[in-house]
DNA sequence: AAGCTATTTATACACTTGCACAATAAGGCT
DNA sequence: AGCCTTATTGTGCAAGTGTATAAATAGCTT
């Protein structure tokens, strides 16, 4: 729509900036994100993103050779920041294992990990994982990088505790563990209001300790 | 595509039976279910799922009022199947509540409960739910009529062990249940190869009474 | 057998979509 | 200052979309 304040002689050609290539890249991800979540994906059109990133449709051409991959790089941008602010609450130092995993707990149960817009594209982009391999291998990899993640604090965990777990345990525990912060996930970005602030990490940190069998901090029982 | 072996004459009309409403109903939600898990909501145009149901496009305004309508009972149908066949595991006479929880548990994490086309649909529609507040409130109440079966067993099983849990303390150990359950889905239908047979189970049961505090059954620790 | 009715097909329409490509101007280089 | 590259715009197109509506016919009623 033209602006009032400057009335735009009639054809006259959009004026435009030359953004960097990884700016304009990183914009227009941004945008399919956004179109995304807002309307699925059928509703985000190239007109819509472009619109949303401030530019116009042609250019999405010139920087990606189709709409499937733009979809395919936002997803994966998607999937890296997810997994770099899970992993990020694990680097306390100076903190013993069993703080360190509560601490990764609470940071995954709470803002901004438990988060409507960010589960509404994670559930909108897997929903095609069945039907497209490179949206399924994607998951799988992060999601195997997540849970090797997982395994190294819990063998942390049980090893300050003098029990050496094999193998088979220690994957079990992880798998466990992985699907109690999912599931949890899950909720909280489903039906928010349906729980009191840090219910979810305070359930999440109970389970996850009662999975690994240890004993109830001081002063925890309520 | 016309048989060869009953060359059709140009323009003939294409022949057709009159189904039951229900039967025709139900064919065209079936369509659309099958539409959706394979191509995902922006492939399942109405020709896509006329195709499918063996009718032309036409027909379906004849028993929808539009296509958002059509997926709304699409996906109530879904998730009525869906916890249908998730609380029908509970109806075992004669078994104690520590066997039904069990007997609950594994029916939930083996197929058809564990099914990869099942998630993909609960995926596809369920990234809509922050946008479509109809959908929304259709996963409220399946999930919270779920987590409700859940807290019932659960308060028997603790009943017969003379454990009186307060109502928050049922109600947290029904969340984390249900997240774990939830979680175990999630991996299983996404990875199912990754595990063995019958072992995501074990892990969900074994994780389950962990968080009841519930004494390994004889011969169980391994 | 004839007629009625509502299920079903078929066609039309306005609109959107992804993609192709020519035209243009922004901004660095000399 | 002028030029050259290329990032960006604008237009066009064929295919597909949901919806509206007219035409046909399947199957029941009489």
């Amino acid at each position: 729509m033209p602006d009032a304040a400057h009335p735009a002689p009639m054809n006259e050609r959009r004026k435009f900036r030359r953004e960097g290539e990884e700016r304009r890249r990183q914009d227009l991800i941004d945008a399919t994100l956004d179109s995304v979540a807002e309307h699925g994906l059928e509703g985000a059109s190239l007109r819509t993103i472009a619109l949303r990133a401030g530019v116009t449709a042609g250019l999405i051409r010139h920087y990606f050779p189709g709409k499937e991959e733009l979809l395919q790089e936002a997803y994966a941008a998607l999937m890296g920041r997810m997994t770099e602010q899970a992993k990020a609450a694990l680097v306390m130092e100076g903190a013993s294992p069993r703080q360190r995993l509560a601490a990764f707990v609470t940071a995954n149960l709470n803002a901004p990990i438990i988060d409507a817009r960010v589960f509404s594209l994670w559930a909108t982009f897997i929903g095609r994982a069945g039907a497209d391999p490179t949206l399924a291998r994607a998951h799988r990899e992060g999601y195997l990088g997540f849970r090797n993640e997982v395994e190294a604090v819990v063998a942390e965990v049980l090893g300050a505790e003098q029990r050496r777990p094999d193998a088979n345990e220690l994957r079990h525990h992880a798998i466990a563990i992985n699907a109690i912060l999912d599931g949890l996930w899950v909720e909280g970005c489903l039906a928010g209001e349906m729980f009191s602030p840090g219910e979810l990490a305070t359930i999440g940190v109970k389970a996850i300790e009662a999975e690994l069998g240890l004993a109830p901090e001081k002063g925890e029982d309520k």
